[in-house]
DNA sequence: CAATTTTACGGGCTTCGTAATAATG
DNA sequence: CATTATTACGAAGCCCGTAAAATTG
């Protein structure tokens, strides 16, 4: 079990192809498929099925430790290794719905800081946001999702990386607005158990993480892969499934109705991650939050 | 930064000895050595002070990391690799301390099985258990520790590692006979904030981890390193220092008496660690437990 | 048949052990 | 001075790239 077998094993069960894996790491195909039939033949066990590529059971445990094994790896790397931070430029990295109002204030009160911080912030999907906090091309990350109460959701592993919240906000249930509850104050999930929900993970809309929820909803699902927000809303005003959305998504939209999720009390969490140890380049990020977690 | 590399660190870190490191990992003096300088060049940091043999501020936060590392390495090899466990014979890995009535009766319970479980029983500590249930070499740890409220002990990361609750119990002061408070029905920490606290963690009695307590005691510290527990009923006895102790390692000792402590609400927790792919061999021990957590 | 993965093989580099050297309590 | 850590150096072994073969949609 050397790292680079286990970095080849990730890439390609990221990617689903050892040759994407390759390109990205700089390897030959070869040495990916070296990589994996090495791992493969010290398990003793299948951890990829081939054409297509796909995760066994085995290899999807695999995949998992090998994913926290390798950030905190690259976290000790960027921790450790001595680098020129500059502090009047701060790169930030930010998945695309965690662009909420309270993520907007604090970028502006941080730009207005005296001296005069740069800010850096690059746009992309959580994976990428952490992998480049932990490599240290990003100095703090702000990412988003949706948790039931007060549980903070498992971005990582804790202890790896430090947390703050930004902002959290309720979520919306969008209907249409022939809906016979779209004039409700809020709703209860439990009523809508056998309606037809959009599942749009691009767009935090989720249905399946409440807990009592019925696995197969009985009446087929509906996956929207997009992160076009203008489509969802098309698809609920053509009541073609209901949807979840945080509020600071909500835009107007002929035919659409939001009403309050009363239960179960989702939340949909901004939070902060940066290294531990680097709390000098992120003091002024820091010291803009409004209250200590 | 390779894996080899990390895992002589770690062990000269524990150790506090590269010759005891590479004895244990069957290097030589020499590879250790190597492998240490070789980390130190790729951080740009010295990590350990030679003689004496100790962490640097760099070291100790790549010690954390090292462990958390080698410890998933060492669970995901465990967890995938093909063996052949012998359900008729159940490997435990304990902690001196962790004995309380309700883990004996758990032991008695399991015993009692039909078909007969043959439960080999191997007390060390805490960090041993760890290794030798990442390692295979324990099928389930039974290990304990002192937290307040419902916080769970952090033993090790969580999500390395499944945990169920065996046993909690409430934390005791021991005093000497003729203390004013000895006939107190419940003892508020707060008021003997400037006695003279024992710290034995052996024996679980670490009076640090109450929150709001002044680091450097006023008076002094006596250190118990023992896990003798007469010796320190003894030091009680003759008005060296008060003691805290889990209720379930309390024996009748002249001269002391326990008062339950009240606030702050400490607990003697015991789990139940054990790998959560191998749940098989482990299940006549889950079975065994009381409730589900 | 085209795209992708696997196998065979060799050069180059890493790595560990031996042994000698240095440092230190 | 004995114990412990470092350095020098060479042989063994591993690892990755090239290239050819095999697989499959």
């Amino acid at each position: 079990m050397d790292l680079r077998q286990l970095r080849s094993f990730e890439a390609v069960a990221r990617t689903g192809s050892f040759t994407a894996a390759a390109a990205e790491l700089a390897y030959t195909q070869s040495a990916v498929s070296q990589h994996v039939a090495a791992l493969e033949a010290a398990t003793g066990q299948r951890l990829l099925t081939r054409r297509p590529v796909a995760l066994t059971a085995a290899g999807a445990r695999l995949a998992t430790h090998a994913r926290h094994i390798l950030l905190r790896l690259d976290v000790a790397r960027t921790e450790l290794v001595e680098r020129e931070p500059d502090p009047a430029v701060l790169v930030l990295a930010v998945t695309p719905t965690a662009v909420t109002d309270d993520v907007a204030a604090l970028l502006r009160r941080v730009r207005g800081l005296r001296p005069a911080t740069f800010l850096d912030v690059q746009v992309m999907d959580e994976p990428q946001c952490v992998r480049h906090l932990a490599g240290g091309s990003a100095d703090a990350a702000i990412v988003d999702g949706v948790t039931t109460v007060n549980q903070p959701f498992t971005a990582t592993e804790p202890g790896v990386l430090s947390r703050r919240l930004v902002s959290e906000q309720p979520i919306l249930a969008l209907l249409p607005a022939a809906h016979p509850l779209a004039g409700c104050a809020g709703i209860d999930l439990a009523v809508l158990r056998d309606a037809r929900w959009i599942d749009a993970p691009h767009l935090r809309c989720d249905p399946g993480i409440v807990p009592g929820s019925p696995d197969p909803p009985a009446t087929g699902r509906l996956r929207y892969d997009s992160r076009d927000l203008a489509g969802l809303f098309r698809l609920v005003a053509h009541h073609l499934g209901l949807a979840l959305l945080p509020q600071g998504l909500l835009v107007h939209h002929p035919g659409v109705v939001a009403v309050p999720l009363r239960t179960p009390a989702l939340r949909h969490r901004v939070e902060l991650l940066h290294l531990p140890g680097r709390t000098a380049t992120t003091r002024s990020l820091l010291d803009a939050l409004p209250a200590p977690s």
